[in-house]
DNA sequence: ACCTGAACACCGTTCAAGT
DNA sequence: ACCTGAACACCGTTCAAGT
């Protein structure tokens, strides 16, 4: 590691090694762990030699998602837009699972960055290919909402947290079971079934990846039923 | 001001008027001012007493958030679950609307807090009286997910920013107009119709509740065609 | 001209000293 | 026993001094 240290310090610094480094600290120890002054010590250099690259801690985590967002796969060619959108966003997803600080991260900022806006104007263009009128296209982003982007939107977030451990955390989200039962009757009974194990308890037992994708068909089926009534809002 | 910290520096802290000062700072100065030693100054104590009131500035985030929870409405009486579940949601989102920085908050922390575990309880509780499977009901509150608090989850948040001035951004969210026209044509065209004003630019124009509103219609009735056709996951 | 150490203005929190 | 000032270990960033 030190030796490492020792042969990266001689390769100069770029702004691609710079934000290199940053998304590699951050898959690693969480937003927490990502300083300026943390990030400099990874790449054996002085905290004020990363101003050279980035103006500031702000367009530093604008990079990291630009970096990010650059793994989603392109839309896939010849499909409908349908299998296109949902092919897409469970591409996005799997590059969240990968970093999963990038959530937040995006929703922190105030606005979206250049690839962010990219990777909308294209998924714009799928539902546009596919006979969407600019309207229903529309009001279907905003539907997707983050959800575009393989966002959970999780109450019960067990995915962000496990980052590390990659198992579930040992500690349930509320008290002992027993209690959590008596207080939230029917998050208990939820819970239970999604376990198949009586002694659960919610967040735990859930199929993420089922979940998900339940949630986007649910949103692609109701989004097709518009598309074919040719549905139009009243302006 | 002067004199009126005076007379709140007689009246004794309190967990309750520390919750409620962070409440009002993060309202008027967002996440960046609430820090320990802002809201100490502003209750006109010294930053060390807070600590006798909460453990840490986590803790203080979590009852500030239990606070906002409490302003929600509860659940109408004697209405279908459609009906209930849809104005509760609708309060939620007013209420968040009043604490533009508390979604962040809520998605920030690791672990639900007892007042929104309290309030999806209910929420499930309502499908469940509504004749919802438990079974459904579980898949149901993950494809609602953060919506049921009433997150936006838009990507373009014109609201979050727009918490002091009230006015859209004087910025556009990229570039300007026609150099975004050019980048991303697809969201051009979809922010004009939305704004009635070839000027315009994305984020600018976009009716926020009515979107809310639509997404969110798209969700209920998706899950009401669920509900009636008995629909069951194949476990 | 370039690089960088020290310094500035903040954090949350600990802890020992003072009453 | 209670309260709190000073201190500790961090931040991001500025700026002037050194090469």
């Amino acid at each position: 590691m030190a030796e490492q240290n020792e042969v990266l310090r001689r390769t100069p610094l770029s702004r691609e090694r710079v934000l290199r480094a940053a998304v590699t600290l951050a898959d690693e120890g969480g937003t927490d762990s990502l300083s300026m002054r943390n990030l400099a010590q990874d790449l054996g250099v002085v905290p004020m030699a990363l101003y050279k690259h980035v103006a500031n801690k702000d367009e530093l985590v604008a990079g990291m998602i630009e970096v990010v967002i650059g793994e989603i796969d392109p839309p896939v060619a010849d499909a409908d837009w349908k299998h296109a959108v949902r092919e897409r966003i469970l591409s996005a997803r799997r590059v969240l699972q990968r970093h999963p600080w990038v959530s937040l991260a995006i929703e922190s900022r105030k606005t979206p960055t250049p690839a962010i806006l990219a990777y909308l104007d294209s998924m714009v263009g799928t539902l546009r290919n596919g006979g969407f009128s600019v309207d229903l296209a529309h009001h279907v982003m905003h539907a997707m909402g983050s959800r575009t982007l393989g966002f959970s939107q999780e109450l019960f977030d067990t995915a962000r947290n496990a980052g590390r451990t990659g198992a579930t955390s040992p500690e349930p989200p509320a008290a002992r079971p027993a209690q959590f039962a008596d207080r939230f009757p029917n998050l208990a009974e939820i819970a239970v079934v999604a376990s198949h194990d009586g002694s659960s308890v919610v967040g735990r037992g859930c199929d993420d990846q089922f979940e998900f994708e339940f949630a986007l068909d649910l949103l692609l089926d109701g989004i097709e039923r518009l598309h074919q009534q040719r549905w139009t809002s009243s302006r």
